[in-house]
DNA sequence: ATCTATTCATAATT
DNA sequence: TAATTATGAATAGAT
């Protein structure tokens, strides 16, 4: 809304987005709790981000908020009363996981004959999403290893290399005090091997 | 927020707050609607105001929302095993459900910070697997689809000629016996147009 | 409901 | 990732 008009529509770069996210997000939780307060409403802002994450705001409690909102809308069909309690929830419960077990099915790829052309394409979209949605998660989960391991192999690299002057300097003074140097010598041998322990253990989230 | 810098806190005049309260909360659905488009969120917003009226706004649908912002809070609290006895078949159900519920959203590209590399790169060929089956289903549906139609389509070439042929000789003798060509004629003809109509039908299933 | 002066939110930039 | 800034958007008060 500044600098330049913007078009609302998603935003196709990734970090772009973010950044976007964030700033927008702080912006519509601080305008539900101005209207919260400003007119003494009960609001809950519930936020999924495109990667899964919670943010939430509501000016009570958002669980508060959700039974009241639930409450209102089973007051419409809540007159065969009493006797569901305990029948009527696991009868809902099983529809519910039938209905989510069809869908993984078809998200497999399984059963598909029961979809119609329309249906396919719906699923066919869904799939290009979830997958896109994937890819792009595990490219930047793999960026940040190999970013982590080239910082780990420069350090280890300067490590090396101070070592290697300490060796020299070693070698420059052996013939003289020699017992005191063997004491320097083993000190910074068990120094260094422990830091090698420890980049292979970095190494090991790529165990193919 | 112009004319005058506006102090948050109860409005306590009625009307005014009334007035606010109408053109704030436009204005809250329509950054929450923003924010769903701009940076692919699920949102849900829920407002009741101070009379009790409830508004809201969800970029899917607010029990959806609702939801899975109930998986995540009770994913959270699984542990206290003992006294299910009863309530153990319904328990055992709700793990079942969260647990499918759980893999949808993972097939969805939904909440994929839960996943670790190896867990992301079978969820990936897993879903390269199901967009496969579901193309391939897809391509051999529409070429059925294809294949019936050209075979109706010729069907109608033929009838077509057959029914030219017809009409040549209907014209041909024509002055003679005219009444019971004339009736020759309106028979073929309703033949003709009911298939027309058939051939309508089957061209449906292409909506786009 | 509509208008407008003003504050606020934020896209681009650094 | 965190500030800064120029400008578009929202809105308080007036009509």
């Amino acid at each position: 809304m500044t600098r330049k008009r913007t078009e609302i529509k998603k935003i196709d770069n990734l970090s772009a987005r973010q950044v976007t996210f964030t700033k927008r997000r702080r912006g519509l939780i601080k305008k539900a709790h101005q209207l919260s307060t400003l007119c003494d409403a009960e609001i809950a802002l519930i936020i999924f981000s495109s990667t899964g994450k919670l943010f939430e705001f509501s000016s009570s409690s958002t669980e508060q908020v959700i039974e009241r909102h639930i409450n209102l809308h089973s007051e419409k069909s809540l007159n065969p009363s009493a006797q569901q309690q305990v029948d009527d929830i696991p009868c809902a419960l099983r529809k519910d996981l039938s209905d989510r077990a069809r869908e993984l099915r078809h998200l497999r790829g399984e059963d598909l004959h029961e979809l119609n052309l329309d249906q396919l394409n719906q699923l066919e979209k869904s799939l290009e999403a979830g997958l896109l949605r994937v890819s792009e998660t595990k490219a930047g989960r793999i960026m940040n290893e190999i970013s982590a391991l080239k910082k780990k192999g420069a350090q280890l690299l300067e490590e090396n290399k101070h070592m290697k002057m300490m060796v020299k300097m070693q070698e420059a003074t052996r013939v003289p005090r020699n017992n005191h140097l063997s004491g320097d010598y083993d000190h910074s041998s068990a120094y260094s091997s422990s830091n090698f322990d420890t980049s292979l253990k970095l190494g090991l989230p790529f165990p193919q």
